[in-house]
DNA sequence: AAACAATCACCCTTATAGGGTGATAAATAA
DNA sequence: TTATTTATCACCCTATAAGGGTGATTGTTT
């Protein structure tokens, strides 16, 4: 016999909230052991209700969601957090992400995808809204129409690993003065003069 | 009246691509036009198929299925790439995304599942499996046990974004020498003495 | 024929990196 | 409460690396 997913929900709009917690307790085998309307609420008293999963929104007052993030996995080391908000913006996005949440659901996310995600989170996986998988995949693609030619991708490549230009000549058995010669090339076609600048303006651009 | 969805299947066991071609086609609205064995073969006569979609195999005879995104790419512009493979290594899949393809299924997905990613590809989409999620949440999660201080895992992410000691101690409003002091103590904890091998040995624990 | 790509060469100066050694105040942990 | 870590700064040193300038050769692609 299987106990029910206990569920946490922590948003700060009521209505959301309780929305929330009505629908997914509708759902047998889920149960909403408790709702919040801030991190700082939450904090006090959640390590007594022993939820799998939390819902956390990023927009709260207080403590915001980002922040929240590796407080409650402090608090609930087990407990997979489930992020469900209307931001979409990559930055927020990568930073909820890497702070340690287990997926990412935008709030237009129907009822029945919201059930089904905490069920793929809590057997351990990391379910994505088709939004966020949209822009994760995007994140990966380079530019097609970029400026520099393949060999100088290459170079910039290890110049953003660290690599000094003898490690890089050594590496592709090119001349150390080769190396000098597409860095200066780089610079040129991306109208910098430093490494850093470089490495910059070529992830803006999605180059490498 | 809206056209069929034209589909190309590019799988080199006959088995396999013969039954996607059949389960895809069976969906309303779906139309297989053609199915190859390789991308070596597919590339002579691909472009008169007008495919919406490419279903892709990673393993092929040949040229395989990472070499002919961009080829494939470069053949038909507009058409949207779905890898469809049992391959499941983070390195696969992340080159795949970087090449250009759309999105990435493995195939233990549900027919189903498959023709409804086909549609979310044309809308402008990426549809990932529930695997691929997995994978790509957690290799943007960071080791939440450092070795590192708050303030080296910042100083090493700068190092690593290619900025000087200067740019960074400017950056941060202290010394030139505390930045040396503090990229010291990162060399010492992670047993390196280069700042190519820190930001190596710092990606491949996930510490930025 | 012209443009681009990839290769190498030698001029130059300043900044940078990395090793060694040590100190101090504040915060955190044992 | 003591011990450890963290964050801060200082000065020694040398070899190397970075960046600017200028130019040349050999292919490849257009």
């Amino acid at each position: 016999m299987e106990r029910d997913i206990q569920i946490v929900v922590i948003e700060d709009d009521e209505i959301i909230r309780e929305g929330y917690a009505l629908l997914i307790s509708r759902t047998e085998g889920y149960q909403v052991v408790n709702t919040y309307a801030s991190f700082d609420e939450a904090a006090k008293t959640i390590t007594n209700d022993y939820p799998d999963v939390i819902l956390l929104d990023i927009e709260l007052p207080g403590t915001n969601g980002i922040q929240a993030i590796p407080r409650l996995k402090k608090l609930l080391p087990h407990a997979y957090i489930l992020i469900l908000t209307v931001y979409e913006s990559e930055k927020t996005i990568f930073e909820a992400l890497a702070s340690g949440a287990s997926g990412y659901l935008t709030k237009n996310t129907p009822a029945a995808k919201i059930v089904e995600s905490i069920r793929e989170v809590k057997d351990g996986g990391g379910p994505m809204s088709v939004n966020i998988a949209r822009m994760v995949i995007r994140s990966f693609q380079k530019n097609q129409e970029s400026p520099l030619s393949k060999r100088e991708t290459q170079i910039l490549e290890q110049v953003a690993e660290g690599k000094s230009r003898s490690q890089i000549a050594k590496d592709l058995f090119i001349d150390l003065e080769t190396v000098r010669s597409h860095i200066k090339n780089i610079y040129l076609k991306l109208d910098v003069n430093s490494r850093a600048d470089a490495i910059k303006t070529a992830k803006e651009n999605k180059l490498i």
